[in-house]
DNA sequence: GTCTATATCCAGATAGAC
DNA sequence: GTCTATCTGGATATAGAC
């Protein structure tokens, strides 16, 4: 195979990526009717015809945003679960990992809003919504297991762990949506107001006492 | 004035809110973009023609909603501050009743929504953007507030209030999202789960270690 | 007040030159 | 591969009859 064909798919790749790191952030803000065309091609920085040598259509390119956010959250969830890990410190590392994604990487909180968006729209594309079907609960029940393991232990609060999965993940949702409003001037919360919700006093995050003011 | 003109006036009131109730929904869960005046029209029962003998235009509807919205969340958010009772049972009583609310009332979950997408959009119209500036940041004010009052009396735990107050609205936010996405399967959450996010162990919310079923 | 029919506009997608 | 120009469909908003 000539070097230049090889280089022509690597350019090729490398332009759908640009592509869809536009769009993912375009799409979370703004929800998938309201972005354009136009505007997805401008933030790229290329004409409005030439996205159609790339993607079919608005909506394929969103189907497969949504896609890749799932392999995404999902294969991290279950990486998760397999670590040689006290239950947890699996929730200690899964919340200290989010809330400096959404603070620091610039795809981890529109990933969120992407999947909380399409999941809650009736506007979404059928295609999408048959990923969403499909993968929608793992990381809710990744962490319903995660939190029933440390209860075993007695380092997970006593409550019911699919309530305590969804507080877990609707809470990571919430800061999502804060962080898309307010933008730079966001900063995420202390990991251990976090960890309070789920960690018992006898694992290691109680509050210091002697850090208020009054 | 004779009866017939009174009686127009509270009809033509009424329709308005025919009106605003089905819109809420539509854009809460759709968005501004998404939601076609004709998914309105029949929503309410009435042609497309008509409801622009109610509203100017679709987005001015959306502007008198976002004002509503905040009209009721900042109204409820001053009352509970200025109520007698102990901050820790302020605090109870809001995620009670947000809780109950996003459980039992239809406009709940939407109101959290509206205002959540409207102030992340892009999108949204300019007079909406301008509301939004200047109400958005009662809600967060008002639980810092309860939040630091109940620090000096030791019943709420020893975390930066303005954190625990963005940490409220935005798991609120976040279970509204949950609930337009899932929603009649959706169950809100125990209130002692996100009640042990704020209240120190002196307070009443303990959990009960019994319940748990190992 | 209410509907049907229609004008206008704009966004998604295509065609064809370079 | 890339752009400009254009087609087409559909959504907002208006006009006019009842």
């Amino acid at each position: 195979m000539p070097r230049s064909e090889v280089s022509n798919q690597q350019v090729r790749e490398e332009r759908r990526q640009q592509i869809r790191s536009s769009a993912l952030r375009l799409f979370a803000e703004n929800g998938l009717a309201a972005t354009k065309m136009s505007d997805i091609a401008a933030d790229v920085g290329i004409s409005q015809g030439l996205f159609y040598h790339y993607y079919p259509s608005k909506e394929a390119l969103f189907t497969e945003l949504i896609e890749h956010a799932f392999t995404t959250l999902n294969t991290a969830a279950r990486g998760l679960e397999q670590l040689a890990l006290p239950p947890a410190e699996k929730v200690i590392l899964a919340v200290k990992e989010l809330l400096r994604g959404l603070e620091e990487h610039a795809d981890t909180g529109p990933t969120y809003l992407l999947i909380a968006q399409a999941t809650a729209s009736a506007a979404t594309p059928e295609a999408a919504k048959a990923i969403i079907q499909r993968e929608n609960r793992t990381p809710y029940d990744v962490m319903a297991r995660i939190f029933r393991a440390g209860q075993a232990e007695g380092t997970i609060k006593p409550f019911d762990p699919d309530q305590l999965a969804l507080v877990f993940w609707t809470s990571m949702t919430g800061l999502a949506i804060y962080k898309a409003a307010h933008g730079a001037e966001f900063r995420a919360p202390e990991a251990d107001i976090l960890l309070n919700l789920f960690l018992t006093r006898e694992s290691i995050s109680a509050p210091d006492q002697a850090a208020v003011t009054p």
